[in-house]
DNA sequence: GATCCCACTTGCGTGATGCAAGTGACCCGG
DNA sequence: CCGGGTCACTTGCATCACGCAAGTGGGATC
């Protein structure tokens, strides 16, 4: 959870950082998700965490619901967690493209099937996935509304 | 440009949050992707960003190539800036589902079509969504060496 | 009892961010 | 010409986030 929010952004991925946008935030859910890791020492070792750190993330993430805690102490996804999996993909994917010289490290495989899952952006009407400049942001105007009636300076 | 690197993660979804895990990061890549913005102030005045922290986060985009930056002077995305764009469409996403009370602000749609944009996961072999159970992590052999080579603590 | 492991807590130092004022360059109007 | 406004930063300082390392308490095992 960020210390200052960004309340002036009327914006869903401004509201999904504001959660699990912190340092270590995401490489936690990942190593939950896809490690299957649910115990503190399982995180503090894998990513190199200091344990105060490690502490407040988890703390705020079953306080956000993204986890829950059960005794042991075992921390385990909720659906809610469970569904920033396409944000991970997506920044693998994008390291994978740009930024992994010796190539992919990891790659994300559809259970049973074996074929490898991607993340990608589509038109939900025709199908077809159009390259970044086809994509255009539409405000809705409640939204502009209130983001007009919020001057940031 | 995180200050301290996740280097014991071998793993590109760590690489990315290294370029774009910073605070504001990724809304100012957000701004320059959907509202058109190339320009100092339009960063500064729509998010309330430090300049200071502005300039840091511009000056170190051109330099990991996710800007370019122009007479102007223009700060204008770069393909591998742009490629960015499921990210923050699956931050979208999630916002939208989990942190959204009053519905989604902001949709995206494909430019022309009419349709609206999502991002999703998707078997590249049978073409299922697989819901997050059902995508496992394949980590390379030399990836593991590598991680197994780097104790963290 | 001693030892080990786990799950944190604590105290302090360093680095990131926020705030607000300032600077220099440029443009425009009087 | 001068003054005012705007832009693109820079600077100095305060506050907050994170890192480090030691510590504590609980539980299990020998």
């Amino acid at each position: 959870m960020l210390g200052k929010l960004y309340e002036t952004q009327v914006c869903s991925a401004a509201r999904t950082l504001e959660i699990v946008g912190e340092r270590w935030s995401l490489l936690i859910v990942r190593n939950a998700m896809f490690a299957g890791m649910t115990r503190f020492t399982e995180f503090q070792r894998s990513l190199g965490i200091a344990p105060n750190i490690l502490t407040k993330r988890l703390t705020e993430f079953v306080e956000a619901g993204l986890f829950e805690q059960r005794p042991g102490p075992v921390y385990a996804l909720t659906a809610k967690g469970r569904e920033l999996q396409p944000i991970i993909l997506a920044l693998t994917a994008w390291g994978d493209r740009w930024a992994a010289p010796d190539g992919p490290p990891v790659t994300y495989e559809h259970a049973g099937c074996g074929g490898e899952v991607v993340v990608e952006a589509a038109c939900e009407r025709c199908g077809e996935r159009p390259p970044p400049p086809g994509v255009t942001a539409q405000v809705a105007g409640w939204a502009r509304r209130r983001q007009d009636a919020r001057p940031v300076s």
